[in-house]
RNA sequence: GACCCGUUGGUCAAGUGGUCAAGACGUCGCCCUCUCACGGCGGAGUCAGGGGUUCGACUCCCCUACGGGUUACCA
């Protein structure tokens, strides 16, 4: 067989060489040790928490070392394209504090080793596959859909392993005679690899090989032997070799992806000793997992729409939250670092692959928002003020026109009981703060919670009506609560808990079941932070306002 | 089914032959306290099971169980 013909045959077109792109794209001229990262998103628009994970990982690394970090778009599969789902991953991804160097962008390809798209690259694959063809590596395979899986359904049935490989690679070696005649008879045809694999022998007779994976250590397994398709019919690329040729020529150092590529890894490994390439470092990330009825799951596009990174940003998680958690999980020696460096900024860890877990962690929301609360308690009251309206401006538009011109308002009420040693940490995400101040603003103001039960409606009046007739804003805020306490000794109501509790058949309650009934009446809740910073913020009109309304 | 990866409390985890098996979230109790938070203190709770190796095993080896992943002209 004349391989150097076929090669024409196959491609007329073709009249680079490999040689050439080597010069095209030359090794990168960065600092020792400098890494170069990627993340490569196929482009459906969709990207969940798992793909921030992963791309967090890839920006710190190259971040870390001076590196590179670039988008390339994996847009192999012309089922799975979403219009706008380019601009849609770059913005969800920028949101979160996540910034590439190069690659596709919104203006279009940044960067000397473009293009980005694996969709205009298929001249480059095609290049190196007729390089393969050339060398008796690679040769068309013309089988039909319905062959492929009569040959998968006869292997199923003599229990022999699935695929494409060794005798059962029907059009492994067809004559010259025979491709040729195919071909002008205008059948499609795709290239597979001629795998040097071992195949149809003993089990002790398999080869292994054996990777370093930055995250797992050693990886041993067997070696590929499958005839693994690198060319589509319709002349684009598997994810295999666009991988392979992609990460050689844009000069990854480090290829970090999801554990659910450990399986393919032989392939990859084949194809670059195919191509005589070094392999870059593969770093295997754990999925992030999710509970459901008691079995941990990989996080799934389809079934876990919650868990769109768009979720998040429309709930209102500050970005900075975010990325803490996702740090938090994704170093086991973050959250020591932090308490140990409480304000030292994100960036100043030392973050590094070794200390990745490599078993699935499930997303915990009680974590998640535990932290958010840390993160947004040390935000300045103007940050949590921007971060809101920009919010409401993008996901809640009635909100905007409460906020806008009312800034100082905002500011004080985002501010209350964060000062001093012991902070309030009442926010974790943007809905949750509105819902929880929103009784500052007259239109969202509504009676909640009932009164106490052992404050008869009565009472409540008698304790309100005194209230406002003894109602001084100039109060300060012993005066203030030595005249609550007034109103409750007057009443039949303890001055103080513990008296209430020693003797409770004395009283009809104590001083905090007054102070509830004021509050309530000022903020239809029962529970809230203190009364009179509160009362001082809304103002005098307001306050006296909502207590005559409640009389 | 086959092949890979994995398994320390409810969750995230430290730990690499000798520890009373860290810590965080959650949970429970107490304290602080006009409510709620915040904060402080304390409690419960873990090495999947079985065999080896060893003076000694959470740590090394084997088997089983369980969980996850892959098995495409998807990525």
């Amino acid at each position: 067989m004349d391989y150097n013909k076929l090669a024409e045959l196959l491609f007329p077109n073709i009249t680079k060489d490999p040689a050439d792109y080597e010069k095209i794209y030359p090794e990168r001229k960065l600092p020792a040790g400098a890494k170069v990262t990627r993340l490569g998103p196929s482009p459906t628009g969709f990207i969940h928490l798992g793909n921030l994970y992963g791309a967090f990982v890839d920006e710190r690394l190259a971040h870390q070392s001076d590196g590179i970090f670039y988008l390339r778009i994996e847009d192999t599969d012309d089922k799975r394209q979403v219009e706008g789902a380019v601009e849609a991953i770059i913005s969800s991804l920028e949101f979160f504090g996540v910034t590439f160097d190069e690659g596709a962008s919104m203006e279009g390809d940044k960067g000397d080793y473009g293009p980005y798209s694996q969709s205009q690259r298929a001249e480059i694959y095609q290049t190196y596959v007729k390089q393969l063809v050339q060398r008796g590596e690679a040769y068309p395979c013309f089988c039909t859909e319905e062959e492929l899986t009569a040959i998968r359904e006869e292997q199923e049935s003599l229990k022999e392993n699935p695929g494409y490989y060794g005798k059962w690679a029907k059009h492994r070696d067809l004559s010259a005679a025979e491709i040729e005649s195919r071909i002008q008879a205008g059948h499609s045809f795709v290239i597979r690899l001629r795998s040097k694999g071992t195949h149809d022998c003993a089990e002790e007779e398999i080869k292994t090989i054996s990777v370093e994976d930055g995250i797992r250590g050693t990886l041993t397994m067997p070696e590929n032997d499958q005839d693994v398709v690198l060319l589509k019919a319709n002349g684009i690329p598997t994810y295999h070799f666009a991988h392979v040729v992609d990460d050689h020529l844009m000069r990854t150092t480090h290829v970090v992806r999801g554990a659910e590529w450990l399986p393919s890894l032989p392939i990859h490994v084949e194809l670059f000793h195919a191509l005589g390439w070094p392999l870059p470092v593969y770093c295997h990330t754990a999925q992030l997992m999710k509970m459901e009825d008691g079995n941990k799951r990989k996080l799934s596009k389809r079934k876990d729409p919650e868990l769109s990174l768009d979720y998040y940003r429309s709930e209102g998680y500050h970005p900075k939250a975010v990325r803490e958690y996702l740090l938090t999980i994704l170093n086991s020696n973050y959250e020591e670092w932090r308490m140990e460096n409480p304000d030292a900024p994100q960036e100043a860890f030392a973050f590094t692959v070794e200390k990745m877990s490599n078993s699935g962690t499930l997303f915990d929301l009680d974590k998640l928002n535990d932290i958010s609360k840390d993160v947004l308690v040390k935000l300045p009251a103007s940050e949590l003020c921007e971060f809101l309206k920009a919010w409401a401006g993008a996901y809640q538009q009635p909100l905007v026109g409460l906020f806008e011109g009312r800034e100082e308002y905002l500011m004080r009420i985002l501010d209350l009981g964060r000062e001093g040693d012991k902070p309030r940490k009442d926010f974790v995400f943007a809905r949750q703060m509105f819902e929880f101040i929103s009784y500052f603003y007259d239109d969202y103001f509504k009676i909640e919670d009932a009164y106490p039960e052992n404050v008869s409606n009565e009472d409540a009046k008698i304790i309100l009506s005194a209230y406002l007739e003894g109602y001084d804003h100039s109060d300060d805020q012993a005066l203030w609560f030595d005249k609550i306490r007034e109103i409750a000794t007057a009443n039949g109501y303890a001055a103080k808990p513990k008296d209430y509790k020693k003797n409770p058949e004395l009283y009809k309650g104590h001083v905090g079941d007054v102070s509830t009934v004021v509050r309530i009446a000022l903020m239809g809740r029962a529970m809230s932070p203190d009364l009179w910073e509160i009362q001082q913020i809304l103002g005098e009109e307001n306050t006296r306002e909502r207590i005559k309304k409640s009389i």
